[in-house]
DNA sequence: GTTCATCATAAGAACAGGTTATTGCTGTCA
DNA sequence: TGACAGCAATAACCTGTTCTTATGATGAAC
């Protein structure tokens, strides 16, 4: 037995319109015993009469009528389909979750979604706010769309483009300001402070001070950026910051901010999502207002 | 440029339930390449991608997931359709109109509704009083199922059955009652009150009296039984009254009934439909359940 | 590197659904 | 009343869709 068609579904309301098979025939763009065979399909396979054919007129039957609102229902329903996948095809619609790792969501993410409601307006944005390894899983599982995070990621089933390149910067209590700037053969000499495991900045900073992560450290490490420049202005080290931290971190602190000579350490933000992802041109563009949104614009 | 099929909303609600393409098509019970196809075709005519192919795992995407609950809810609706074909199928449903005769009607419609509505619970029963011919006419045109009215009617389009057969009786004023029983001549020279042109049974008195309709007669002519009743009474003249109406009709009146002797007048009250109305086998339930009610059983 | 899992593609077979031609019925009109 | 006209059902045939099986491609796992 064979199913339900649509096509069945518009000829029957074809014809219970014009109530006529040959108009209801040239109505569906078919031939009139095309249109009859579709309509008996249809009785049968729902086992009810649905048409009175009259001598001189063909009438709907009491369920014939019944079904008739309920097949316009679903009809339209179906024409609406069509009229969402139209609507969603061009710009990108419903939710946008995207990660960003610690040490970039405070600084970049106020602009990132200020922009992107600006030229998204619509788009449901979700925000999860975690470490690069939680957050290169999230992606692969499909609970993210997108991740900001630093480069490289080379995970090869991601996509990977780059945002911006930011210089790391030295931040010393402010009574070392006037001190020459140690260099990284220097800096393995110092207190040098960072966050706990697993932010990729930490490993970022200890690679620049040819320092191996493994090597076993004092129980220093700080949870955020925030605490480390706390713990530099009550003079128990040093650390790095990126750049982009340094307005935020040290407007209230009593710290010194010194650039390194070259080689400078830096790190480059990138954005990465799944490489299967069909959303991938519409990502390329959020990518591309997420750059806009964080590298100001020249002119000032 | 083809169209949306059923098939493909279903295919496209299983995978997004199984998320596994080989599992979805054995759940539709086909082929694996058969779904890829048909999911495939399902995007392209949609002009958008609903799944998301990773190396390990089938995800939909946002716009696949926005169209699978409204998918959801379409193919409910399809499946309910053919529920309430199958509900229907077996009884009756839905709206039952039917027409009867001014000079039935009061007698047996209360009966016709009480023993329908006991018979077929759920029934819409819409009840249209009114003359031979316009119900004739709205039959014809689908403005009622059924009619009430006396046979023969005699329209090759028409079905009739019968349902009961009554005499007419004698109305003669209180002081006439111990005289003769007039016969047909004698009747001729009487005042015979009658109704108004249209009603049959009208034609069926004049036809017993052996007067033709056209015979031009004194404007007396009431429009209703009651009426007649009624002038009999107050001294106007005589009448025919079927059975069926000598107990409602001369309740509260002083007039005297009397039997004809053979060949005594008589009428026969039938029920008819289009014969081309498909729910003719539930008609000649109607019409058995109808004769039931007007018919007292013979036990009392 | 090899194997496994999984989806896409290809080619042939089966079938649904279309067409035109024809039949059959009914109501209309001369 | 008999020929005709209108209309839906049926028949015969044809075509395009949509299955099936077989095979290829690709990424993941061992």
């Amino acid at each position: 037995m064979m199913n339900l068609t649509f096509k069945q579904l518009r000829y029957f309301e074809a014809l219970a319109h014009h109530a006529h098979f040959g108009r209801a025939a040239a109505a569906c763009s078919i031939s009139q015993p095309a249109l009859s065979v579709q309509i008996k399909e249809l009785e049968q396979q729902l086992n009810a009469i649905l048409f009175e054919r009259g001598a001189r007129q063909v009438r709907l039957t009491v369920f014939g009528e019944a079904l008739a609102l309920r097949v316009r229902d679903i009809l339209r329903s179906v024409d609406e389909l069509e009229d969402l996948a139209r609507a969603s095809r061009d710009r990108l619609v419903g939710r946008l979750r995207i990660g960003i790792i610690p040490t970039i969501a405070p600084y970049l993410l106020p602009a990132i979604i200020k922009e992107l409601s600006r030229t998204h307006p619509g788009l449901d944005i979700h925000v999860r706010e975690t470490l690069t390894q939680k957050l290169i899983q999230e992606l692969t599982d499909g609970r993210i769309d997108a991740a900001v995070v630093a480069l490289p990621v080379s995970e090869p089933s991601l996509n990977e483009v780059q945002l911006l390149s930011e210089k790391f910067v030295l931040v010393r209590p402010a009574t070392d300001a006037g001190k020459p700037v140690p260099d990284r053969a220097a800096l393995q000499e110092m207190k040098l402070l960072l966050l706990e495991e697993g932010h990729c900045f930490r490993d970022q900073a200890l690679s620049f001070c040819n320092i191996r992560s493994a090597q076993p450290r004092e129980g220093l490490d700080a949870s955020s950026l925030t605490t480390l420049v706390q713990m530099v202005g009550a003079g128990m080290g040093v650390t790095l910051l990126p750049e982009m931290a340094v307005e935020v971190e040290t407007r209230s602190t009593e710290v010194a901010i010194a650039s390194f000579k070259d080689p400078q350490p830096s790190r480059t933000i990138g954005m990465i999502w799944r490489n299967t992802n069909p959303l991938g041109r519409e990502l390329l563009r959020i990518s591309d207002v997420v750059r806009e949104a964080i590298n100001p614009p020249r002119s000032r």
